[in-house]
DNA sequence: ATATTCCATATCTTATGGATATGGAGGTCC
DNA sequence: GGACCTCCATATCCATAAGATATGGAATAT
């Protein structure tokens, strides 16, 4: 014979009952078989549990040792049973996520992580910082479950794409560079497509794929305008410590403009330019993890409440 | 559905075997039974826990949390198996154990529980002292296992009294008692039943009950000497207490000459007189308690064996 | 495309847990 | 002290569910 945990349940019920037919007519079944049932496992264990007498049956000393035994691992299932509870509702489990530097550059993104680590404390999260292509890729193939990118590159199907908010776009140059001198014209003057004109451009874009980058090469195109691109980078903090660098200038979401604050200037793009950078929530359609639903409802709220500060 | 050990088991085999098929192998059964009993099991939890894609069974995330718990708790059974197994031999246990207080003065009492305490470290014992009367009840009402007194005053059916040894006894008087003083006629002379008459005689009986006092006072009446018996109490201790007080004289096992040494003389009784103190170990017959058995087993022999150093 | 592997489903068998009926041992009450 | 009562054990029977057998479908490899 096996043990199971019926054996634990019934001894359990016969040692706090002291009487067999009591315990029967608790556990709703017959004093018969609960009588063979303790009989078996006094069998399996190879020591008498019980001494029967008239009114009832008392433990024997080992049936002390036995009920101190019982108690611990029935006690460590029921707390087995309550853990995995929280797993089946999706308050406990893992949940990786992921980001572009300038995804996390934005107020929402530590936000979004403060506050649902509060509200979902067993949920374990684990954040890596990668380029937009690779999350997406994992995303796909379920190595992550969300990511935090802007403009999406390539879009696998069975990935949702959710704008979460879109930002101002900054140009920025080199502190001594001659469009960070230029704000006399009228306080910060916009910057305008002209003056990209034979300026060395630094970009983040995998040649071919769209992104912020691909639209504003465009709209240069469109009035020939056909600045000098210097550099082609993965990522957005390269980009910056680049123009940092003086290597050239580049554009970037207005939530970057505290990057190297101390030698690249930040300057805003004429009105007419329509271009925008967007944050943008990457996850699998058919993933129905509750922790990843709870991840991208708390991320949509959040980001409809004013999202970041709008910084 | 109930979960069972059963249950549990089968999860382990397939988490470890990462194969469905595998498993069943190991387990003894057939593939299909076991995926059942799997299915069963996730519908209990209300979980997943187990990938199934056509190179076996991987384990989802909250299957890796259920791995956690289901080793916890067969590791609980495996140790709670061991231990009752430990509890089927004897190996561990309680032992409620009284002795007299002149059997206790007897060296061979410490020296067999030391020796029991090292030989089975798990067996708890519990030590009372008691006179001879109580013991022999709560022997035979099973509250205690063994006893240790010295002449059974009492023989309930059922109990088994294995005399261990016997010695001889000593008179004790008070220091400036007449019979402390005699040591001249050749050194040390023993003392003769005459000695007694007219004594102030104090003894350790109960009334109408058999021992080592009723033999003495028998001896005593058949050579027609009358001792003056003063106090009749209910351990020996108290009967040296009182003679070290001057209320009289007594007569006690030879083990007992180191009591109120400095107040009280010991003097060999004369040979002649056949009187003798057996030390006796008492337990019930029908106790079939390993533990019971292994303490009987070791008295016994150790008492062979020259027992308490024949002080 | 074919074959193979592995899991799921469906049906049947069997072992065993549980129900019913009865007996025996130890207490209690009159 | 005898009749009754309570409570557990034993014996037999039934029903449930674990397990076996047979088959099908999905995915991967050749």
């Amino acid at each position: 014979m096996d043990m199971e945990v019926r054996h634990l349940r019934y001894f359990l019920a016969v040692a706090e009952a002291g009487h067999l037919t009591r315990a029967a007519a608790r556990l709703n079944i017959q004093q018969p078989p609960l009588s063979q049932q303790i009989k078996a496992l006094e069998n399996h264990l190879g020591v008498v549990l019980f001494r029967r007498h008239a009114k009832g049956m008392a433990l024997t000393e080992s049936g002390e040792f036995f009920l101190e035994e019982a108690r611990r691992i029935l006690d460590g299932i029921a707390v087995m049973e309550q853990r995995m509870a929280r797993v089946a509702k999706g308050l406990r489990g893992r949940l990786a996520i992921a980001f572009t530097t300038s995804a996390a550059a934005h107020l929402l993104t530590p936000r979004v992580l403060r506050l649902f680590r509060g509200r979902y404390p067993e949920i374990e999260l684990s954040l890596t910082e990668n380029n937009a292509d690779e999350i997406t890729e994992r995303i796909a193939s379920g190595t992550l479950q969300c990511g935090f990118l802007r403009v999406p590159v390539s879009r696998p199907p069975g990935l949702v794409f959710r704008t979460l908010l879109r930002e101002p776009v900054l140009v920025a140059v080199p502190l001594d560079h001659r469009l960070a001198q230029q704000p006399r014209a009228g306080k910060n003057a916009a910057v305008t497509l002209k003056d990209f004109q034979g300026e060395n451009l630094i970009l983040v874009r995998r040649a071919g794929a769209p992104g912020l980058y691909a639209n504003l090469l465009a709209l240069c195109a469109e009035r020939g305008i056909h600045p000098n691109v210097v550099a082609e980078v993965q990522r957005m903090m390269t980009n910056l410590n680049l123009v940092a660098a003086g290597a050239g200038i580049s554009v970037v979401p207005a939530s970057m403009q505290h990057v190297h604050a101390k030698t690249v200037a930040y300057r805003p793009l004429a009105k007419s330019i329509h271009l925008n950078a967007p944050l943008t929530l990457v996850y699998r359609a058919a993933d129905s993890t509750a922790a990843t639903a709870f991840f991208v409802e708390l991320v949509t709220t959040t980001a409809a409440d004013g999202g970041g500060t709008r910084s």
